[in-house]
RNA sequence: GGCCAAGUAGUUCAGUUGGUUAGAACGCCAGCCUGUCACGCUGGAGGUCGAGGGUUCGAGCCCCUUCUUGGUCGCCA
């Protein structure tokens, strides 16, 4: 036979018995059943088949081999005495008249077992990935997001949007994220910088008049790892739409997202057109987070009226936030558990108490609210075997502290998340200036390229002390699916004039926005479209789809949380010469 | 960078109040086994208990330092 092969690992049923075939793949595993008789499993990309050795000269073979060797098997299709309903290929077997050895695996113990590398050390895997990857249940993962990224595209492309690549090797961009910077061999002393988001090139092709693009596109931003965020590159679905508003880009996902979400996902209900849009401050209100998993249940109701006067120095005359949980039978041990977890998530402890069967308030701070039940029960709507939860301090620890502790009851207490499903919604309206933590003064709150509702008007209006920027809101929104946030996306500001006034009321201006945004600014000024768009990131939203916690599980060669990689051994030390070529001295670091 | 947790055989883990030779499962090696499919049975090899220091008659266990890893917060226009 000419062919390496002629079937693969699943491929074979009763219907080729008798075939002379030949079948290529990694001996996962061999069942010696006497002397000169054993099932060899063999496995390939597609699945797995088992042989049959049944003479000295092929026993030989295979015993002179480690599993995980890749061999080649040439043989006869036949009808299995006992068959393996479990196995797709469970009805047939291949009896060799061949085995040839491919790559021998020089190895008789793995770093770990290729079924069970999930459970292993993260480090070996990763430091072992093509091995890791040989497990179907870690190789699903990654066959899922070439799904997903196949389903976006033709799904994006059906829209009308044309598929656009953007420089990898660009300028630095002076606000954001960490950048990552190349040296410029050419240019001693300068640098180019990986793109954190395609953001202005996708914004210039508006201007040229490109109506609406999208790209799978790479970012690179120089930060700390999260459980749900890969350090240094991540993968976005970004799209831009010329004369279009907010409402034509939440119709866009709209239509591409759900169908994808529930088709490929673990659960296969999704929201459907339009989904829920909750503006920024009430997000912030009733849910504690501007990314609320909406598939819980449970409200925050402001409870500071109700607490002045109880006597607890820690509430009277906070801010609280009251969580209330009908029907809720957790022990108190397990209140207390989730208290500690929600203070070490949030920084500060929240209290609780509980209406017994009875209708007696027990438990927790019970002793202080006891005196005034009655307003609590009508306030809060109490109910016996409820329980409340209270997050109290200033509006911003009262707020996270009470977003933290609903996710926590709903996730713990039955009845309170309908999880089997793909929940999304839009926060709106988010505020387009802040106090800045450490300057004390006004800056942008997201990003400087948002449209301000309200336009030159508002702006110039806040300038003369008319409006608070504080009240402003941008055409800025979060798309976010099962509490994860998804995406960020803004109408932009496509007027030069506005974008010198909105950064004015942050004490910079004119020259300011040219050196910063010099291409963007200069396009803008020779005639620029309305545009908007967003940018949902696609490791998420496969790592929502494969139901999986890690962003690792999904990305077909991760970096650990320090952003290596160790199977690579990136970042490495480079040659003298390499250094010299780039102008490049290292100075205060110690030879390793 | 802060905080929390973990680090014991190739792998995943157990290891009691500090006390004899540090165990199990899987994997590996050898032997037996002709219908297994997480094959089975018998035996065997395999350990600097992350590293360094300390307390003690005696440390895997207690204390200090340090390294690594994971989580979390900072950070992520």
């Amino acid at each position: 036979m000419r062919q390496m092969r002629t079937h693969t690992c699943n491929e074979l049923r009763l219907t080729h018995v008798g075939q002379q075939v030949k079948i290529v793949g990694w001996m996962e595993n061999v069942r010696a059943v006497g002397n000169n008789f054993a099932f060899v499993v063999l496995r390939d990309f597609y699945g797995t088949t088992q042989v049959v050795v049944e003479n000295e000269e092929m026993m030989n073979i295979i015993a002179s081999i480690n599993k995980e060797s890749t061999i080649s098997v040439e043989g006869v299709v036949r009808e299995r005495a006992s068959k393996n309903a479990k196995q797709d290929t469970g009805d047939i077997e291949v009896v060799p008249t061949k085995i040839e050895v491919l790559g021998r695996c020089r190895h008789n113990a793995l770093p770990f077992e290729i079924n069970r590398s999930r459970e292993a050390d993260e480090t070996a895997r990763l430091k072992y990935r093509y091995l890791d990857l040989r497990n179907p249940a870690v190789k699903n993962n990654i066959i899922l997001r070439c799904q997903v990224v196949a389903a976006l595209r033709q799904a994006m492309t059906e829209q009308g949007f044309l598929e656009i690549t953007t420089p990898i090797l660009t300028a630095s961009s002076p606000e954001g994220a960490r950048d990552y910077l190349v040296p410029a061999r050419k240019h001693p002393g300068k640098f180019y910088a990986l793109p954190q988001a395609p953001q202005q090139f996708k914004q210039l092709l508006m201007t040229s008049g490109f109506d609406r693009y999208f790209q799978i596109a790479p970012c690179f931003r120089d930060e700390d790892a999260r459980g749900d965020r890969s350090p240094g590159e991540f993968y976005q679905l970004d799209m831009e739409l010329a004369f279009a508003t907010q409402d034509d880009v939440f119709a866009v996902l709209e239509e591409v997202l759900p169908p994808i979400f529930a088709k490929y996902g673990t659960y296969n209900r999704a929201s459907s057109a339009p989904f829920v849009r909750i503006p920024f401050n009430e997000a912030m209100d009733k849910y504690g987070s501007d990314k609320p998993d909406l598939r819980i249940d449970l409200v925050c109701q402001d409870a500071s009226e109700l607490m002045v006067g109880c006597g607890f120095e820690n509430l009277d005359g906070k801010v609280v936030k009251a969580i209330v949980v009908s029907d809720c039978t957790l022990t108190r041990k397990a209140i207390d558990n989730v208290c500690t977890e929600t203070e070490v998530q949030a920084g500060t402890k929240p209290y609780w108490f509980r209406m017994d069967e009875n209708g007696e308030l027990v438990g927790g701070v019970a002793k202080f609210m006891a005196p005034m039940k009655d307003k609590l029960v009508e306030a809060l709507g109490l109910t016996p075997n409820c329980l409340v939860g209270l997050a109290a301090g200033d509006k911003g620890t009262a707020r996270k502290v009470a977003g933290v502790l609903r996710n926590k009851l709903g996730n713990i207490c039955e009845g309170h998340m309908d999880k089997e499903q793909y929940s999304f919604c839009w926060i709106v309206d988010f505020p387009m200036y802040e106090i800045g933590e450490e300057s004390g003064e006004l800056e942008f709150c997201h990003n400087p390229f948002s449209m301000p509702n309200g336009g030159l008007e508002i702006l110039e209006k806040a300038q003369r002390g008319e409006v608070d920027p504080l009240a402003i809101n941008a055409f800025q929104y979060d798309l976010v699916c099962n509490g994860v946030e998804l995406s960020s996306g803004a109408v932009r500001n496509h007027d030069p004039e506005i974008m010198i006034k909105a950064f004015e009321l942050v004490r910079l201006g004119e020259e300011d926005v040219k050196k910063k945004f010099p291409a963007m600014y200069n396009a803008f000024t020779y005639g620029a479209p309305p545009h908007a768009g967003i940018a949902p990131g696609v490791d998420r939203m496969v790592m929502l789809l494969a139901g999986e916690n890690s962003i690792r599980e999904i990305i077909p060669f991760p970096m650990n949380k320090n952003a290596q990689d160790i199977m690579m051994s990136a970042p490495s030390s480079v040659e003298q010469k390499q250094l010299d070529e780039l102008h490049i001295a290292i100075v205060g670091v110690e030879e390793e």
